[in-house]
DNA sequence: GAGCACTGC
């Protein structure tokens, strides 16, 4: 066991998330730390314990209660309880909290059926993709994800088998939360029984309960309540440790330099205890990891026994394994990660946090209609949420590589929500499909730029999946809000079921939902363009992907066969599972599975779905230059793709990722004639006559 | 010949 576990406090468990990666799951706040307590005797000690009475109170006489709870308050494990308890889950009818990540879901519903001593999937189940963890006679307590809570509205768009709704981790502020809640918002009006509980971190809440607020029905009085329309504010205490704030006094301009030396001081004047670091990528990561491990090699003064070790979502399962192992006697671990361990996996042990007051964060441009990654400043909800992370074992000590006047007065107090950021495209056709026909005048939290709403809209059209009036199509539209992709891929899936190739449409469309099949790794990139070659076909990656699945399949889908072909064995376990939850949709819209293994038919649905992205090789280019036929913008085949290097004269991508230029990665050859074939109406319009040669 | 913050249905 690690010397840094405190004595008695309950080990780490390592689960496996059936994802590919092998998550850190804290325990819980409750159940760590005094030796054996009865259940009962630990929910009593949760700060949230002594506001059950006052939160009954509120979700009784309030529509919509706003709650504030800082980490480890208990607000998750027993709000739900206190509810039930009080009788919310009576008559059949269910109470429900959802969060953003599946991980947590799972772990948060067994800790409920664990403290309630009954079996999970019974009283209290969970809904995540592709797992429903529920009995729709037994179930009183239901956790889920916000996406599953969407995915429900549109079989039931009251959702009126929930009397309470709980909408946890509402500061993080996913496009799924803010549909989620938006939608809520109109629900509450038809329903005004329902009552529902916006739990957040920060105090973001006065904007959240001003949001819920509803005006006085004056006219009608249809049902006599004593039920007020304004929304209740609850703030409840954690149950973290002291956490000592250091600031620089004069701006970096290296934060990685300088994180490595706060690392190296760190080691060299504190008590033991384990450092995390917060940088922005998998680049500036790994050059630390290699700066402080070198340096602890050569015996430098102020690094010995230290070790580093990186932690981002693309490590494989080894290297993910490698972060949770027990640290040696007498040495001291140094985890340098992105984001990743600032909401998604809670380390224990760690006692000093450094951040470096950046992150990558995705950014939309809807003239271009390209996201991209950018580093950038994080907010002040960020920092503090980093500096917590210090406090979890005992009173820890955050360093922050900027200055404590840039804090105060520079940074701001919130991020911009995701769906500012984002392209919304997949979130327009939901809201379509839940019948929200003014997409611009929805009430959104935050309303997105109208320039990205009209571009999703455009998108949608041309797609035909929207008519004259931006209304579903039938059967298209509706059909396509059913599949759960992005609409490019569902028109594929649609388009192939004429063209005879269902079954391999279905694949693809499996295959480009997931990262990578391909393992990941530095050292072995001449390994892996080997591999790739044994199933490349000149008609591009679309084609590869049908060659490596067949094969998969007929190595009786081999870990030893992916490990031998540089696949990562992990994605075509998910590969799988996304395919048959596709094939199960596709057959309830009354797509034919078939399979006609010509690749010409393969090719033509997937640019039915990706006509807008079609490309052009300039005439002259010797470098690979291609021209967007839409916008005439510069792009390149990425390295990675099997198609690089050959060139082919008209392909269509999937996606676009930008660095110094821009790389188009997932393209398949195309014959441009299928282009007017497929789109008649966008190539007339937008590009009169684009097959001058 | 190059590079992938993080989720989710």
């Amino acid at each position: 066991m690690s010397q840094f576990w405190k004595p008695g406090a309950e080990k780490p468990r390592i689960l496996d998330d059936e994802e590919g990666g092998v998550l850190f799951l804290s325990s819980s706040a409750s159940s760590s730390g005094y030796g054996y307590v009865s259940i009962e005797k630990q929910r009593q000690r949760l700060p949230v314990y002594k506001y059950r009475t006052a939160i009954l109170y509120l979700v009784e006489h309030h529509a919509t209660t706003v709650i504030v709870g800082e980490t480890g308050s208990g607000k998750t494990t027993q709000i739900p309880q206190y509810l039930k308890e009080a009788g919310w889950a009576d008559g059949g009818r269910i109470i429900a909290c959802t969060q953003p990540r599946r991980l947590a879901v799972q772990a948060v519903a067994s800790r409920v059926a664990e403290e309630m001593e009954v079996k999970l999937g019974e009283e209290v189940g969970y809904t995540i993709r592709f797992e429903d963890v529920t009995d729709a006679n037994k179930t009183r307590i239901k956790f889920l994800t916000d996406g599953v809570l969407l995915r429900e509205m549109m079989d039931d768009p009251l959702l009126t088998k929930y009397s309470v709704i709980m909408v946890d981790e509402a500061h993080e502020r996913s496009v799924s939360t803010d549909i989620v809640l938006g939608l809520l918002k109109k629900i509450q009006k038809c329903r005004p029984e329902l009552r529902l509980i916006v739990a957040s971190a920060t105090i973001e809440a006065k904007a959240m309960a001003a949001f819920f607020q509803t005006r006085k029905r004056r006219t009608t009085k249809l049902v006599e309540s004593t039920t007020s329309e304004e929304s209740a504010i609850l703030s409840v205490e954690g149950r973290g440790y002291n956490v000592e704030i250091h600031y620089v006094e004069e701006p970096v301009s290296d934060y990685l330099q300088a994180a490595v030396s706060t690392v190296q001081l760190i080691h060299n004047k504190e008590p033991y205890g384990d450092i995390l670091v917060f940088l922005t990528g998998q680049d500036d990561i790994d050059a630390a990891v290699k700066l402080i491990n070198e340096e602890a090699r050569n015996g430098g003064k102020n690094s010995s026994g230290l070790f580093a070790l990186p932690l981002y979502s693309g490590l494989s399962r080894a290297e993910q394994e490698l972060i949770f192992s027990p640290t040696p006697r007498g040495k001291r671990k140094v985890v340098i990660s992105t984001n990743i361990a600032e909401t998604s996996l809670t380390l224990e042990g760690i006692v000093y946090v450094v951040d470096s007051g950046f992150s990558k964060q995705r950014f939309y441009n809807p003239i271009s209609d390209i996201e991209n990654l950018i580093v950038s400043p994080i907010s002040k909800a960020s920092a503090r949420q980093r500096a917590g992370r210090a406090g979890r074992v005992r009173p820890g000590k955050c360093y922050r590589l900027y200055t404590e006047e840039y804090f105060l007065k520079e940074m701001s107090a919130q991020g911009i929500p995701e769906i500012q950021r984002s392209n919304l495209v997949s979130s327009v056709i939901q809201l379509k499909a839940l019948g929200i026909d003014n997409i611009l005048g929805f009430n959104w939290l935050a309303a997105p730029s109208p320039e990205t709403m009209i571009r999703a809209l455009e998108v949608l059209y041309s797609l035909g999946v929207l008519d004259d009036d931006a209304k579903l199509t039938s059967p298209i539209g509706f059909q396509v809000a059913e599949i759960p992709l992005d609409p490019m891929i569902s028109k594929m899936i649609l388009a192939s079921n004429e063209l005879g190739c269902s079954e391999e449409a279905l694949t693809i469309a499996a295959v480009l939902s997931i990262q990578s099949i391909w393992v990941s790794g530095k050292g072995i990139q001449k390994e892996l363009d080997e591999a790739k070659l044994r199933f490349a076909a000149a008609e591009g990656d679309h084609v590869t992907f049908l060659n490596v699945y067949k094969a998969f399949l007929q190595s009786g889908k081999s870990s030893q066969w992916c490990y031998k072909n540089y696949i990562n064995y992990q994605s075509m376990k998910k590969v799988l599972e996304i395919r048959e939850q596709l094939r199960r949709i596709a057959q309830r819209l009354g797509i034919a599975l078939k399979s006609c293994g010509d690749m010409q038919a393969v090719r033509k649905a997937a640019t039915s779905g990706y006509f807008s992205n079609a490309c052009q090789l300039e005439a002259y280019s010797h470098n690979g230059m291609y021209k967007t036929v839409r916008t005439s913008q510069e792009v390149y085949i990425h390295p990675s793709s099997v198609l690089f290097r050959v060139n082919p004269k008209w392909i269509v991508y999937h996606s676009i990722v930008s660095t110094d230029r821009q790389y188009m990665r997932n393209v398949v050859s195309i014959d441009p004639s299928w282009l007017t074939e497929v789109a008649p109406h966008f190539y007339r319009q937008q590009a009169p006559n684009p097959f001058i040669h």
